[in-house]
Formats: C-alpha cells, structure tokens, sequence
DNA sequence: ATGAAAGCGCTAACAG
DNA sequence: CTGTTAGCGCTTTCAT
C-alpha cells in the first residue's frame, strides 16, 4: 500500500459532478454565483471523492499567500518568559480564528524566516534582526511589528508604552512614600527594557529623587538574573525600601530571595512587577504590577498585518498601548514612615 | 507606488543570464551538472534581478513540501510549562537546521492544523486530538507522535518511558529511607501524566508500602495547582516525609508552599521532581528530579518525520527515550532514622 | 449561471 | 552539459 490510489484533483471532482472545474472552483471558493443544484452535487462529489484542494496550485493561480510568518527572538531569557508565551499563544490563537497558516521562525538574529512561504510577517520585537524587516519591508513584503517603535521605521507597529508604564509604576512607589526605590531592569537587548529603565529615572528626577547607579540591578529577564539582582541588592550600603522589578517572573524570584533572607515583603521591601502573569496571583503575597495588554498587542498585529495583505496600499500605523497599574498587596508604605 | 515592478521570474533570469529557464532551475536546485561559466552568470543574473523563487510553484510542480507542522495541545497548565516550551523551541531549531519552515498549531481538540500546507505533521502529545492523527495517517499524511505511545497507533513515535522514570524517582526516595511518600500529578489529560502515577504505585508496591488515597495529590502542571497540593499535603492527618512531584514548575511551588509554612526542605520534607528546569538549579535549595531529554526528543521526532517524507515508504519506528535520575540537594533521609 | 482556455512559475522527463 | 516541452492543480478572464 505505498499508493492506494493517486489523490483527487479538481477535475475528477468536476467528471463526478457532472460540471466544469470552473465551477468545482466556484463552490469551493463560495461564490455565491452557483445553482443551488450543482453547488449540492459537487459538495458531494468532493466528500465522496475525499477531495481536498491542492495549496501550492491554489496559491500559485491566485497569487496570494494566506499563511503569516511569526518571528521571535529566542535569547535565553527573552524566550522563556510569559511575555513571549503569551504573544505566541495569542498569536496563534488570532491566526485561527482568521484562519490563516501561521509559520513560526525563532532567530538568534543569523538566520530569518521563509518569507517565500508567507504573504506577510509579524515581528514579535526587534533584537538584532532589525535589517531583516528592512529587507522584507524593501521587498513589498507586508510587516508588522510588536513592542518595538521607530519613527524612522517606515512600519506599521503595535507597542506598548513601557516608558510611561515603568514612570507610572515607580511613582506609585514614590506616592506611597518610598525615596528609596531600586530598580531590576530586563535584558537591555530589548528596546522595552532600556525604556522601562528610562521610565524608572523619569519618575525618580521628576520627584526630585537621586538616581543612584548602585540601584539599578541589570537583570535579563531570567530568573537566575532576578536571583543575582536580589543578592545584590541585600549587600547595598544602604538597602531600598521598595523596587520595580521590569519583569513579573523576575518580581516573583526577588521576592523568593527576600524571603529566604527573613526579609517580608511588603512590610520590609514593597515591590512592582511588569506583565501581570497571573500566577502572580496565588504567591505568599499577590504582586502589585503593571499590566499590559498582550494578547490584544497580538491581536491588533495579526489583524493590522492581516489587512495589509489584503490591501497592499494600506497606510501604515503606529499603535500604542497603554499599560496599566494593577493594585495587589506587594507594596505598603517604608515601615519608617 | 502600488506596484514597483513585478517580481522577477525564472524567465526573466534565464533571459538576463543568456541561458534557458532549466539551467537557471538548476543552478537553483544545485545541480552540479552545470558550467561553472553559465553558473556564475546565472548567478548573478540571480543577484541582480534580486530573483527569488516562487515556493507554490516550485511546490506544485516538484509535487513536494518541505515544511513541517508542530500541533500542540494548548490546554493551560500543558502549556504554559518548561515541557512545552523547550518541546517547541527545540523543534524550531532542528527545522532551522534541516532548512525546513515550521508551520505551528495549538489545539484544544476542535481546530486542526492544515494539513495541505505541510508535508507532514509532528505531534506534541496527543491530548484530545487523537482522531486527527489517525485521519492524516489515514490519508497517508507523514506523521510523528510525541511522548505518547499505543501499540495500537500505527505510528512512528518517540516518548520517554514515564513509568519507569516515575517509579525510578519514588524508589530513590524509598531507598533514603522514605516510607510516606506522596505524590503530584500532572494534568490526567495526558500519557505522561497517567504514566507518572502509575509509576508511582509501582515503587510502592514493590516495596510493600500502602498507597494512600490521601496521599495522590492532583494537579495540572500549573503552579496554580501545586499551591493547591501543597495546601492539602499540609492538612494531611500523617504528614508524608517526602513527595514526588509531576514536574518541576509544580515542585518548585510546592517548596515555596513549604517554605511559607515553615516546613525546610529537604530537612522535613524531601521532594523530587521531574523535567530538569534549569530554573530549579538556583533556588534555596537545588532540586533533585528525573531529567527529560526534552531536546533530543524534539530532535528526533523531527529528523524521524524528516525522513519519512523523503521516503513514504519507511516503516514505522516507536523509539523511547529514558529519563534519568539527577541527585541535588533536596532530598534527605527522613529526620527521625 | 456556466464553461473554455489561458496562464501562475517552476520541475522533470526527454532529446540532443 | 543544455534546451524543449509537457505538465503540476488551480484561478481567472472572457464568452455565452
């Protein structure tokens, strides 16, 4: 049984039936053009004959692609994150529903997706590969880009507003009358990393607060990068009051780190995170965090991505979407005060 | 500028290079029967036409595909674990490796992923969605199952042996002394997570001691659930002095959950886990656990399915990995020998 | 409402 | 080593 017998084509489909593959074609493209009665025969001829359209000849004749490619930057600590699983599910989740092929592409920034196999790409960040969606963006291809923003990139993009999240978020800190605010940044590869590092030293300035270099903790999103922060920030000379971790996971494994270290939190150490990862939740102490839309970030690309293709003349767009404070019980006023 | 130009064909470069559209098909394909001469002119007509082939085309008249697909279950705590994520993004490198493009899907059981789209489909766990690979089998579709194994399934699979793995783990613990062990599952859904249990039993048995109801704890892989099993196993009437956990996400919320109660780990309670997160390496106290060779399974799965498309008539081939017993530091002799 | 026919861009005999 | 030619299976005018 090597070949049970060759697979159908359009045209046995249309001898079955009794018509033309015109309008075998037809019916299986819902025109709506069809005579009841030959739309029913050849909807059994196809089911008889177990018909199924041949993709490649679909494309070719029609010039159009339906499958959207999906690049991800799968540096160590930016892809295990629930930042990246979350964009990932969501995605694919969205391409179901519109019912469009997704091919996935993680990149070390060497190699690059088949942009060959796909009518249109969406660009889950941009690390390193920036001269790749410069490329494809050269060539026609239809691009979208997610958390990352630049006026002098002639793309359509859907960001979110780290800057202001990560002000809004250390202000709240500072509200709560802390002075004493550390701050554990994520990998700096990442453009929403340097801004939430450049939200956190606006809100400090803004307050009048001293930006003390030996309070920004570089973190890369890992959580053994949360754990070395933690280490350092107990052996400051003088410890924080509260912290702004750039990451929930990251939040979640400094406050491991205090506690192993008799520290409470929030009684001795308030401390803001940044995703709103719901296992978050369930903690010794809920997280305070900044919530960002993610799933609709993902949404919003495939489908701006989605009509691009659809509409190649399409203007491009910059969205931007706002993060939000999500109030929990990890943060409390200095015990000072 | 709607449209620049059209896109360069293959006719436009054999015309450029002076050659016809076969040679140019050739030098693209990588024959070696062609004159370095007319190889190098090809060549460069490639360059500068920036001539890319057309996939559908070459897909339709080669009547081959090579681009794979990766449906995983997408159910949450399946998910969102180490298992899935390092399950997927080593399949995306090894297609990277073998230049084959990545087309992903996640199921809940209802959508399925395209078939026509892909020359063949590898599966993460079969969880619900069994009916569709015996389908594509069905319609002669290559496919590749993994970590699930039925002698029924006519299919080429690669699994990890998760009874002995389970029953390794628990007689580990047994072996220090152990006599009240208990237990977390995973998500009942899957293989795996059956297997693990009756592992678990199995080591009991053997060593003659009760398998308590109380002492099966359920979860699903999410740290959710292990907060959830970690609760009950406090309010236990006897208090177990050891437990094998399911995975290491869960076994490492279920130690926090310790913790929290002041419960040290391994001096009260031992706990075992299973995966080999290097997350768990940094913790208060490292973990010990049956480690997976996760990457080598998504390898494998890939090459094996790989194989199979460039050869439909290659016989099935059911391969098993084995886990194996990593000793770190959180598992001790019970307090009271 | 339907069909005939001309491709879509490439590969693969086959002949030379 | 190279070119001619016949498709691959479908979509899309263009008539009817």
């Amino acid at each position: 049984m090597t070949r049970p017998k060759k697979v159908n084509s359009i045209e046995d489909v249309a001898r079955e039936a009794g018509v033309s593959i015109t309008t075998v074609s037809r019916v299986i493209n819902k025109f709506p053009s069809v005579k009841d009665e030959n739309r029913r025969r050849v909807e059994e001829a196809v089911k008889r004959l177990n018909f199924r359209p041949n993709l490649s000849a679909q494309r070719l004749a029609s010039g159009s692609n339906n499958a959207i490619g999906l690049e991800i930057p799968r540096y160590e600590g930016i892809f295990y994150s629930f930042y990246a699983m979350e964009i990932f599910r969501s995605v694919a989740i969205a391409c179901d529903s519109l019912r469009v092929d997704l091919l996935m592409h993680l990149t070390d920034g060497k190699t690059e997706i088949n942009a060959a196999a796909v009518g249109g790409v969406v660009f889950a960040d941009i690390i390193r590969n920036r001269a790749h969606a410069e490329e494809l963006l050269s060539r026609g291809v239809p691009v979208v880009v997610m958390n990352y923003l630049d006026p002098q990139l002639e793309v359509s993009s859907v960001s979110i507003d780290n800057t202001k999240g990560a002000q809004t978020a250390t202000e709240y800190l500072i509200h709560m009358g802390h002075e004493k605010v550390a701050f554990v940044s994520g990998d700096l590869m990442s453009q929403a990393a340097i801004e939430r590092l450049e939200g956190y030293k606006l809100a400090m300035k803004k307050f009048g607060l001293s930006i003390r270099e030996d309070y920004i903790l570089k973190g890369d999103y890992s959580r053994k990068s949360a754990r070395a922060a933690g280490q350092r920030l107990l052996e400051l000379p003088v410890r924080p009051t509260a912290v702004f971790v750039s990451s929930d996971d990251m939040a979640m494994e400094l406050i491991n780190v205090l506690l192993e270290n008799t520290i409470r939190v929030p009684d001795d150490i308030s401390v803001v995170g940044f995703d709103d990862d719901p296992v978050c939740l369930y903690g010794p102490v809920s997280l305070t965090t900044m919530r960002q839309p993610l799933k609709e970030m993902a949404q919003t690309a495939v489908k701006e991505l989605y009509l691009k293709m659809q509409d190649p003349g399409r203007e491009i767009n910059r969205i931007v979407l706002s993060p939000e404070l999500i109030i929990r019980d990890s943060v409390k006023p200095p015990s000072g005060s």
